[in-house]
Formats: C-alpha cells, structure tokens, sequence
DNA sequence: TGAAAATGTAACAGCACCTGTTACATTAGG
DNA sequence: CCTAATGTAACAGGTGCTGTTACATTTTCA
C-alpha cells in the first residue's frame, strides 16, 4: 500500500482531537500538513459520510470530531477508508490448460489475506483516538519545551503528566 | 501494497512444496503462473539470499526447497521480501513555523506502523508453509475430481484426507 | 443583498512504482 | 560444443496516487 491516506486521515483527527475548541478548515490544515486542501477534503468526506467528523459550509464553517476520542478505534478508521494494510494478490488469466494447483493456492492465499486483515482490524480496535492523540500531545508538549531551552531536569522536577498533557507544577 | 510480490512469493513455494520430486525451473513456473520467467528469478533471487530455496544453473537445473515446508513460517517469507503490510506515511517538509504537535503526530503514527508490523508478523509465524500448501492440494484434489465428474457423495464416501491429500480409499 | 469564506466535486497533470519484456552474460550437463 | 538454465541490467507500459486548478454550492456577516 503506497498509499497514504491511513496515516493522512489519522494525522487529521489527531489534529481535530487535540483541539477541539478552534475552527479547524481544509486549509489551515492543509497549511500544518503540508499539502493541498483538496487533498484534506477529499479526506474530510470520508470521515464525513461515516459519521465520524461534522463539517459546516460556508464563512466559519469547517471540520470537528463527531464523537469523543476515546470512542473512536483506529480499526474504526481503517474501515472507514477501507485501508487494506495485507498485501495484493496477482490474478491469473484463464489459462490454456486447467492448473487445478494454481487455482487452489490462489484461494488459499486469499484466505490467508483476509485473516490478517481481520487480525489487523482486532490490533487496531485496541488503540482508540484518545490514545495516539495523547502520545502525539505528550510529546508535542516536551519538544515544546526543549526549544524553549528548558533541560531534561528542569522538565522532569517542574512539570507532571495530566491526562496526557505536560502542565507546570505551582508551589 | 499494490505489489503482488508477497502473494507471488507464496505462490510459488505452494507450487515448490507441493511437489518436491519433479523438476521447477523459471519457466515451468512462470507458464503455470501466467507471468514472465524473469519476474519469478527476481522472486527466486531473494528466496535464494534468504536460503529458503536452492537453485542450481545450467542444463537440467532449476529451484527446488532448501527446508522442510513445516519449517517455513508465512511470517520468514514476508521478512525475506521485506513485505510492509502496513501503510505508508506521509512526510512533511521542513516547515515555514515550526508545528510541533504534526511532529510528534507524525512520530506516533509511525510508531503504531511498527507495532502492526510486529503484530502482522506474529500472527503470520502461526501459519507454515506446510499449513497453506495442504489447504491448497485439498482444494486441488477436490477440484479435481469435481472436474472428473464425480458427486459430492462420491467423493466423501471414496476418499478421504491423508496429510492434507484425497486418497481413495481401497475396499 | 452582496462579498467573503468555506465545503463538495470534477477533471487533469505529473510522478513514482510495479510488472512485463528483451537482451545478454554466465554456468552446467550431455 | 550445443543446449538449457540462472543471474542481471535496462527499458517500456500501465496503473494508481497526490497535487492542482476550476467551479458550483452553501453560509455568514457587514
């Protein structure tokens, strides 16, 4: 899969989740992203037409989550853009003379696609938007405060996690 | 992964598995494959580094198993060919303002690839080379004998399954 | 009510990647 | 020495994805 539109769309709802407060549009985003607006909005209607972000036309419109982030698998999101993440099979023409082996053993690589498909559906279904949008904040957060030139120690003694988040500590 | 790389490696080490007397070259092969005898040297090349198979040139040569298929994992061939099975991530350019929550974001996607990467290849390491070539000699025996013009009931009452093969059964 | 801002889509261009193909060097057997 | 096979390099053709332009539609706000 040469395909991008997984980790895109999951970009894009990482973003969405992280602040839901502001107005998010395709261009801003697409300005973050470092791509093309349509790009986004072709994303966006995916999202869209499974329910899983609202959108609103005109001035002041935009993009925001349809539901919590904790409600939203990662297996969720693959279905949604029926991302394959297994592998192609080759298919062969109607042969001169029948190969009953080669026929079979292009069932049975079938099967074994979609198993792993399926399996790879149940890993994603334990990993929910909260989850990977926190890793991402958590992280977005001490880079944040490493360019501010703040030291390992100083982060570590001034600041604790809360929900995912790194908040300065009062005293 | 519109490559059908991973799907044609395991097409022919059904092919090999199932019948480890008779001689296979690149041609043989690619005849029952439908394809070009150089695509499949350049499957059997990396098949060969790996050790999974032997060749042997000149007149009279050909492929054959270099192990017991019992002892081939699906989860070794995807590694031999470094077959994703994931997806792929887009990347950003160095950015006019630095954005560190689409950094971290980026780094978290690609964090969970790994992670269905090493998922995909545990759940592939439960199936052996011997698991799918028996699923596909049963397919092939009973396609087989449904081409012969025998019934279903035919079949279950003059057959049955010995190491994944149709014998028929002598009374 | 009109201008501005946003989504929704269609159409197309460019690029990258993959498969198939030709060609040829090399190796081995009879 | 001829034949048959692998091993590779080089290139062609197709396919699919991303980016881009263009425009219709919708909505807000002054």
């Amino acid at each position: 899969m040469p395909s991008t539109q997984y980790a895109s769309t999951l970009h894009v709802l990482i973003l969405l989740a992280a602040d839901q407060d502001s107005v998010h549009t395709s261009t801003s985003l697409a300005a973050r992203m470092d791509t093309n607006p349509v790009v986004l909005r072709r994303i966006i209607a995916d999202l869209s037409k499974a329910g899983l972000v609202t959108t609103r036309r005109g001035a002041g419109g935009g993009v925001s989550l349809a539901n919590n982030p904790e409600d939203i698998t990662l297996g969720q999101v693959a279905d949604v853009i029926e991302a394959d993440m297994t592998f192609d099979v080759h298919h062969v023409s109607d042969q001169t003379e029948a190969d009953f082996l080669t026929d079979a053993a292009l069932t049975a690589i079938e099967a074994q696609r979609r198993e792993l498909h399926a399996a790879s559906i149940v890993e994603l279904d334990r990993i929910t938007l909260r989850d990977i949008m926190q890793a991402a904040t958590l992280r977005a957060d001490l880079a944040r405060l490493l360019a501010d030139g703040l030291s390992d120690d100083q982060i570590r003694n001034g600041y604790r996690i809360e929900k995912g988040r790194l908040v300065a500590i009062d005293d």
